[in-house]
DNA sequence: CCTTGTCATCTTGCATGCACTATTGTATGC
DNA sequence: GCATACAATAGTGCATGCAAGATGACAAGG
């Protein structure tokens, strides 16, 4: 950068972009991610990026800004002359993101209890544990999956280490398409709704090792049983 | 989907993209973010995406695909109507990452030792820690901050977990501007340096537990320092 | 019937055009 | 001299235009 160049630093105090109007671009993004999750887009699924343009009623710019974002992601795969194609999960993908996951919700775990977490804190696990009890009662698993995900929402803020927040957040909804196939195939989860609740305890009583191994073991059982369904299915689908 | 849009289902083999050409736009976000890294363009650093895509002898649709990619990583911020800005590094920022690297690295130690890694698998790490100590002998930091760089590229490679290193190096990379602050601040890292050999000696025989600690302990030790460095220079510049 | 060469087509990656709007400078009134 | 209204300017977000090159079809030859 040459010397005159640097007039750049320091412009005045940045305009506050309090709500900027919504841009097509990230509709795009947020609309074809919730496709893909939602199986709208099955995996293996390809467009061309004026198909989808003509869908949205927009041209094809913001739809390529959000297919590279998309891509970035792990959810499509672009293919020069052949468009998007929304990727399949393999078991080994899966195995890799359960082994992230499991270890950044232990990290969460030991960053609440590093902190110094009031009693009250731990509310909106409790009320999470209870929606997830409620819908063990009632065998409504769409229910359970939601209540679990609000959950583990609530475990990653009080840990108060955004970033982490937001890869936990890009890593679970990769694996909420797999959730969606296990969800109907897996046992009931009733020893993972009790490990949440035993978790809460632990931390409220301030057992720091404690809490985090029955976390990061609940995890680690838990991904083995999900890969397990993954793996059969994998082998006629995926 | 309409029934009739699932037409797209299964279309033949993908082209294999073997080397694509180099696209513009990545060409734009690899070199905007080397000079982010490099201190080309220092932090608070503001341009126009026409003033960008005329240094690069392009237009501005790549260099727009580049910021976008650059501010989901957390480099730049885009203003809507003042171009793109670098985005400081706050102390709380560098705490954050550091939080991520220590356990995402912690978490490589695991992953190695849960394998079964072969005595020759730890080769590269040795000629790391071999390079770090020539480096501390000839005093030069900079070599040193390569080797260990190289070091824990290694290290996560080992892992085999794909997923894992992308993450981690894309922290990383947004550590590499405070280091360079704090390299020539920082006290001679020979003790850091010591704990990179014991940790291998560690994964070599095959202690997975003390392997995990040494590394642990010795990332929040080198991280609360490089912090404290980044805190005292945070008042008057970030 | 299979292989190979040629051509038309299609998609993309990038450049450019355009309209909308935030911002800045200017003028007017107090 | 200060504040407010208005006009001019500039930058973006998106649409569209265009050329390059990959792909698939088809024909000719083995």
């Amino acid at each position: 950068m040459t010397p005159a160049a640097m007039k750049k630093k320091g412009r005045g105090p940045a305009a506050k972009t309090g709500s900027r109007r919504v841009l097509l671009a990230e509709r795009a993004y947020a609309e074809i991610k919730w496709r893909i999750i939602e199986d709208k887009y099955p995996i293996g699924y390809q467009a061309l990026e004026l198909e989808l343009a003509q869908e949205f009623g927009m041209s094809r710019t913001p739809i390529r800004e959000a297919l590279v974002q998309l891509e970035k992601e792990g959810l499509v795969e672009i293919i020069p002359r052949h468009g998007m194609r929304v990727l399949p999960i393999s078991a080994q993908d899966m195995l890799e993101i359960f082994q992230l996951l499991a270890y950044l919700e232990a990290m969460a775990v030991d960053l609440i209890m590093e902190g110094q977490p009031k009693p009250e804190d731990f509310d909106p696990l409790d009320e999470a544990v209870a929606a997830m009890n409620a819908a063990l009662e009632k065998d409504d698993v769409a229910v359970w999956s939601v209540a679990d995900q609000a959950f583990h929402r609530e475990l990653l803020k009080l840990a108060g280490n955004r970033r982490l927040e937001e890869t936990m957040a890009s890593f679970w909804d990769q694996t909420r398409r797999a959730k969606r196939i296990a969800l109907y195939r897996r046992s009931k989860p009733r020893r993972s709704t009790d490990n949440h609740h035993r978790l809460v305890v632990a931390m409220r009583k301030g057992e720091a090792k404690k809490a985090r191994d029955i976390h990061f073991n609940q995890r680690k059982r838990s991904h083995a049983e999900l890969l397990e369904i993954i793996k059969q299915f994998d082998i006629r689908h995926l």
